[in-house]
DNA sequence: AAGTGTCCCTGCGAGC
DNA sequence: TGCTCGCAGGGACACT
């Protein structure tokens, strides 16, 4: 599932493979809900002869950033994959592509995704799609953060899900960053204490920028985990401490994980590192 | 304002 | 082996 970590590896890899510079000469359009705006038709006419100039990330939007000006915003959403071809590689489509582009360079990018729920804009400007995206995690302060927190008075996780609070957390490192914060789910944004504000805003950090270390968080197996652009697998797997380990020890203290629902998504928890009512305050 | 439920989708693992 | 069933979940939206 793509968050912050797997779409900025994306990125990364995307960059790596030397797309900046590249044409499009044609792109084909497969599953027309994908694109989100605007109208098939018009979408493949104005992106024939656009050479990519950038590539970036913001929240867990991909930008593709190209001549005339205009940008391309991709949102893998949960099963969206990009993918790089090599030029002698097939150009029929497979079953899962939904978009494909044509590069002038021989090579194919290819927007696979079986579930169908990503989607893809081509836009003058990025802007208006991110007004309502909240700051980026890696990058607000402490004090910014405490203060965010105590202007709300929600749940911790639904209020880290939320892309209009922070932009690019998602379920998985939701589940981390709480672990590692000794925080639970249930938590009211508005009852934490300072320490603990702070401690919170760290252990996002943390568990993000792992994550990009480890090339994002790859799961389960077959069409529906994620993959780099040019088939590498993410390892943060190995890493996780919380999200996917219901009824394994908790590696600070041995209790079990537990996994209880929260805002419809299941949640991961270890029932003494981060308990609802805690004592006191420690530190 | 916050919380819940529904929808979109379909591969996949579990159970029979 | 082959079937059915329920789960996985980002985000938009309706409703309480």
């Amino acid at each position: 599932m793509p968050e912050l970590p797997e779409v900025e590896t994306v990125v990364h890899d995307l960059t790596a493979a030397g797309l900046v510079g590249a044409t499009i000469t044609a792109a084909r359009i497969l599953w027309a809900p994908t694109i989100a705006s605007p109208r098939a038709d018009r979408f493949r006419r104005d992106l024939r002869g656009r050479r990519i100039v950038r590539l970036a990330r913001r929240g867990k939007f991909i930008l593709m950033e190209l001549s005339g000006p205009a940008t391309l915003l991709i949102h893998l959403r949960m099963t969206g994959r990009l993918q790089i071809d090599t030029p002698d590689g097939p150009s029929a489509p497979r079953r899962f592509d939904r978009v494909t582009w044509q590069l002038d360079d021989g090579r194919m990018l290819r927007f696979a995704d079986p579930r169908k729920f990503g989607r893809i804009w081509l836009v003058p400007r990025p802007e208006p799609l991110f007004a309502r995206l909240g700051p980026e995690p890696l990058e607000i302060s402490t004090r910014s953060f405490r203060e965010k927190l105590a202007a709300r008075s929600r749940a911790l996780k639904p209020l880290l899900l939320d892309q209009s609070f922070l932009a690019g957390i998602g379920n998985i490192y939701a589940d981390e960053a709480l672990w590692t914060a000794h925080l639970h789910p249930l938590r009211k944004s508005d009852s934490l204490s300072p320490a603990e504000a702070s401690r919170l805003r760290t252990a996002i950090q943390a568990v993000l920028r792992r994550g990009i270390r480890n090339l994002g968080t790859s799961l389960g197996s077959g069409q529906t985990h994620f993959r780099l652009p040019r088939g590498a697998h993410g390892r943060n797997r190995e890493h996780l401490q919380a999200y996917g380990q219901t009824g394994r020890p908790c590696s600070r203290c041995q209790t079990p994980i537990t996994r209880i629902r929260v805002a419809q998504r299941s949640t991961h928890v270890c029932p003494r590192c981060q308990p609802l009512h805690p004592p006191r305050y420690r530190e």
